[in-house]
DNA sequence: AGGAAGCTTGTTATAGTATCACGCACTCAC
DNA sequence: GTGAGTGCGTGATACTATAACAAGCTTCCT
């Protein structure tokens, strides 16, 4: 069995600030390695979206990037994500319209999202075994996979035993 | 190995008139089933999308349901769409904002859904071992499963063969 | 038949999500 | 320095979805 979890539950007592710092090292690396700039914006709108540790809607990022007064236009945060998007540092989260950052923006892997509906928290997962079931079903029909997502709603342990207690 | 393939890519030699009459026969027996009506209105959207055996768009719909010259408003499809996702007869494919048929109403499962993204065409699959596997490793993390999606974009048969024919 | 309750639909307005198109500024190679 | 490519500002607009309230229809009871 593969290790599958590549981002559990965020709980409270993590240290948020060095998950941030890394974050933002990691990426300063990957686009290095891709020959591609992270700017000034595309770093805040990375940063962002980590700070919240859960999916972020593009909107709530453009309100949190008054930059100096001035109120940032769309366009602004969405070539920010789709940049982002396209070197593996945040992936969107279709069925909630929000992005979340890519813990392992290094390796490429499938995306695969536990959403607890309860709470808003996502965990992701890696499970190698999933994706190549999931391409053999698809190579028997002729189908050539590009990629694929999985998002799974349900209800994290923290808030079942918050319900359970009740 | 269970049989995964829901539906196929659809070819162009089908019966297309019989296949949208067999599925609003199963529709009715549905919506039997459940102690709900199959209204007009509702009938008619699910025909609609049928009637493309493509994923369709909530607006697209609304075009086509011109009762009698009156334009519909945006209300009038969501609701219908929504009455028949619950009802298990039609899934909306998150990734596109769009909606398609479901050919088995009849049968819980999971969403899985290949999606050429050269032609558009759909095929809906359902691999209870792939379900299964989801539902292990969130259950490893504590996670009660409520419901899973899965899209997969890539190249129909059809469409690399008509490219390598190039 | 009368009438209450609940479901279904119509209608207007508005919220929420995303892209287009144009122009300017900056960077970097030559 | 100049031309190509890239990144960003800005205004407009397209696309997707829901809120809120009114009106009509069904069902079921009496």
């Amino acid at each position: 069995m593969t290790r599958s979890v590549i981002q559990d539950f965020v709980t409270s007592d993590h240290d948020h600030d060095s998950c941030i710092d890394a974050a933002l090292a990691r990426a300063q690396a990957v686009c290095r390695a891709r020959g591609e700039r992270l700017t000034p914006q595309r770093r805040q709108v990375l940063e962002l979206v980590w700070r919240s540790h859960r999916p972020v809607k593009a909107y709530d990022l453009l309100e949190r990037l008054s930059t100096s007064g001035r109120r940032a236009a769309p366009p602004t945060v969405y070539r920010a994500l789709e940049f982002l998007r396209e070197a593996g540092l945040v992936h969107r989260l279709e069925s909630l319209n929000a992005f979340i950052g890519c813990p392992r923006p290094d390796i490429r892997h499938s995306a695969q999202f536990l959403i607890c509906t309860r709470c808003g928290a996502v965990a992701e997962m890696d499970d190698a075994s999933l994706t190549a079931k999931i391409d053999a079903n698809a190579r028997r029909l002729g189908f050539k996979v590009d990629d694929e997502k999985i998002e799974v709603n349900g209800t994290c342990r923290a808030c079942r035993e918050r319900d359970a207690a009740l």
